[in-house]
DNA sequence: ATAATAACGAGA
DNA sequence: CTCGTTATTATC
């Protein structure tokens, strides 16, 4: 509903007047009088009896298509809970807004495929049929037994013969890859954590595991991370299933075709759905794989309350539902590493020799150029080293992509020596310094750090680091004259480019496809992105590169890959070994020493000071939380952080969310803003 | 927002 | 002790 209070955030029961008994089924929009105005709700269930003493009536249905299926009314209930969230502003999420026109021609449309079956009205339960409508935020207990017309008789059986077997070819470079394929066919719960080789079609490997799963007569829901990604997954599986079997749910599309592909797949008119975060939500019958990739990209992070995680949404849902999940990418988070560690996922990966075989060479050049000899590089600004490579593929008539950092990366400090970035000696936290010349200080805790001396080198001095290398792209151009060149970014992504000699200078994110794959890939966004004050800095280098380096030809075909950082560091080591695993158990480590997600779960308050204070004053927290800060947040906003083992991780969200409805059951005036898992922790 | 309900205080 | 007024709290 449209007061989305926490204090409010459970179902309320109502009257379903006969003139509406036929329309109020679970899983549709209602109006309901509430406090005295009309609100909208979702009626989550029917029931023959209520414990309130005075029930008011439903006041309409406002469309009998019950959109909200039951399986994701409790997904959503679920997902408000672990993020300290309430149902109402899940469900907003999940659901997509109603475009009337949208649902009219949908309707239309099935009436004339179908003709006229009278639903069967239920039978209304006595003088007093109750009907729990979930008003303003309902959060439901999950209706149990409701079935909405999921035919049983068409399920084909599980283990028995209707699955015909998909043909894993792509997935046997992959040891327990078809074990994969077989498992999904078979409606085994099967979950994987999955590498991706170097130079693999990630979408046609996605495209196979869904139809494997398709031909167990199970349905899927992908979730990848844009428009880009979204273009090659929907024509791999236009490829490997054919037209009309999958659904493309994207907030991209505008709001009539987004609401009819919801429609769409509401109706079960496809068996899969892909689509990028919201598609998380996506009705799906009979669920047999949630599936994400590169689950590592920021995007898959809902920006509204309760800012929920595709990943962990997914995972939530398989967990729900015992689907099987495939959690995939080039690189490995450290959540996706948990997985596999705490053996809830296993991991699918390619042998050392078959990684080595298909990765391009690699090599690190240092950061300050030797420019001396070579004019060109001189004028682009490069390490010698990276433009000779460039040079050479060009000669060699192939493509060169250029990786460059994109601007706009918040300053922090670093060892002005070894550049490790700096740390608070007492709670880990970033130092940032607030003037020119000050003193660094912690971000987290506030605490000055008047003698910092770095843990990796001992090394006294710090340095801001510098952002874009932007101007080096543009002079590239100038350092190989009679090249074309191509640009790809945030204004106009490249999906593909030919194969010729060419340069494509690309940001992190948007580096197209080229035929036969490059002959060189410069990764020139070390610094900016190494020197982040942020906690998943370096995983988000390693991602990045990998990204742009599974693009390049294998080394025995040609591909050289040049990444401008020391060699020492760990994440450009993980690079040139092409091994996300080992960084990524590494990194899982650390945090684990450091107290860091995942190997806790934090959450984050943030506010006005007294807010803040007084929300974490009426919180009952768990025992073993401990309050970090607070730190200055954006403009007079203070910001405190929770964090808690992970097995307390229900009981913080629990306490968090009881504590907001407390403030606003008593209308204290200055809002919060809690997050669990925060994307960013500074 | 509004209605119920609890809390409170002054006058009988 | 009761009624009338005001703070508090739940909202089907």
């Amino acid at each position: 509903m449209d007061v989305p209070l926490p204090h409010l955030d459970r179902p309320f029961d109502y009257l379903v007047p006969d003139a509406l008994d036929a329309d109020a089924r679970p899983g549709v929009r209602v109006k309901v009088r509430f406090a005295g105005q009309l609100v909208d709700g979702w009626l989550l269930e029917r029931v023959a009896e209520s414990d309130h003493p005075k029930l008011a009536y439903l006041e309409k249905v406002v469309s009998p298509v019950p959109v909200l299926s039951p399986e994701v009314a409790r997904l959503a209930r679920a997902v408000a809970d672990r993020y300290a969230g309430s149902l109402a502003d899940v469900l907003r999420l999940a659901v997509p807004p109603r475009h009337a026109r949208a649902e009219k021609a949908a309707t239309a449309a099935e009436a004339a495929a179908t003709p006229a079956t009278g639903s069967a009205p239920e039978p209304a339960a006595g003088p007093v049929s109750g009907p729990p409508v979930a008003a303003g935020s309902i959060s439901g207990p999950p209706v149990a037994a409701v079935v909405e017309g999921v035919g049983e008789g068409a399920d084909a059986g599980v283990a028995g013969g209707a699955g015909r077997s998909v043909d894993p070819r792509g997935w046997r470079d992959y040891p327990a890859g078809p074990a994969l394929l077989r498992a999904l066919t078979e409606g085994r719960p099967a979950r994987a954590v999955w590498s991706a080789l170097p130079g693999e079609d990630w979408a046609d490997r996605y495209a196979d595991a869904v139809a494997a799963t398709v031909a167990g007569g199970r349905g899927a829901v992908v979730v990848v991370a844009d428009g880009r990604d979204l273009d090659r997954l929907d024509a791999a599986l236009t490829a490997v299933l054919g037209p009309g079997r999958h659904v493309r749910l994207t907030a991209a599309d505008g709001p009539a075709r987004r609401y009819r592909a919801f429609l769409a797949a509401r109706r079960g008119e496809a068996p899969v759905v892909i689509g990028t975060r919201a598609a998380m939500f996506a009705p799906v019958e009979r669920l047999g794989l949630v599936a994400v990739w590169d689950d590592g990209d920021d995007l898959h992070a809902e920006p509204r309350a309760p800012y929920p995680h595709a990943r962990e949404v997914l995972l939530t849902r398989a967990h729900l539902t015992g689907a099987g999940a495939l959690v995939g990418g080039y690189a490995r988070t450290a959540e996706a590493q948990l997985l596999v560690e705490t053996g809830w996922a296993r991991e699918v990966v390619a042998d050392r020799a078959t990684v080595r075989a298909r990765m391009p060479a690699m090599a690190p050049t240092g950061d300050d150029p030797q420019l001396a000899r070579d004019p060109g590089a001189a004028s682009a600004r490069l390490p010698s080293l990276a433009w000779t490579t460039a040079r050479d593929a060009l000669r060699a008539d192939l493509p060169v992509l250029v990786q460059v950092p994109r601007r706009g990366y918040l300053p922090s400090v670093a060892c002005a020596e070894c550049r490790a970035p700096a740390r608070c000696p007492h709670c880990a936290g970033p130092l940032a310094l607030p003037s020119a010349q000050g003193t660094p200080a912690c971000r987290w805790c506030g605490r000055v750090a008047a003698a910092y001396a770095c843990p990796e080198c001992g090394g006294r001095r710090l340095r801001a680091s510098v952002t874009g290398a932007r101007r080096t792209a543009e002079e590239l151009g100038r350092a190989f004259p009679g090249v074309p060149v191509r640009t790809s970014g945030r204004e106009e992504v490249l999906v593909t480019v030919p194969g010729g000699a060419g340069l494509v200078i690309a940001t992190p994110g948007a580096e197209p496809v080229a035929e036969g794959g490059y002959g060189a890939v410069l990764l020139l966004d070390s610094w900016a992105l190494l020197t982040r004050a942020d906690l998943r800095a370096g995983e988000e280098a390693l991602r990045r590169w990998l990204a742009g380096a599974a693009l390049a030809r294998a080394g025995a075909a040609g591909g050289r890959v040049v990444v401008v950082a020391d060699g020492a560091l760990a994440p450009v080591q993980a690079l040139l070994r092409w091994d996300a695993a080992w960084f990524a158990a590494r990194e899982l480590a650390e945090r684990r020493e450091l107290g860091f997600p995942p190997a806790v779960r934090m959450a984050s308050v943030t506010g006005v000071a007294e807010a803040v204070a007084d929300l974490l004053a009426g919180a009952r927290l768990p025992d073993d939380a401990e309050v970090l800060g607070p730190v200055p947040a954006e403009e007079g906003r203070e910001r405190m952080l929770v964090r808690v083992p992970r097995s307390r991780a229900g009981a913080l969200a629990g306490a968090l969310h009881a504590a907001a409805g407390q403030r606003s059951a008593r209308k204290a005036a200055e809002p919060v803003r809690l997050q669990v898992d925060p994307l960013s922790l500074f």
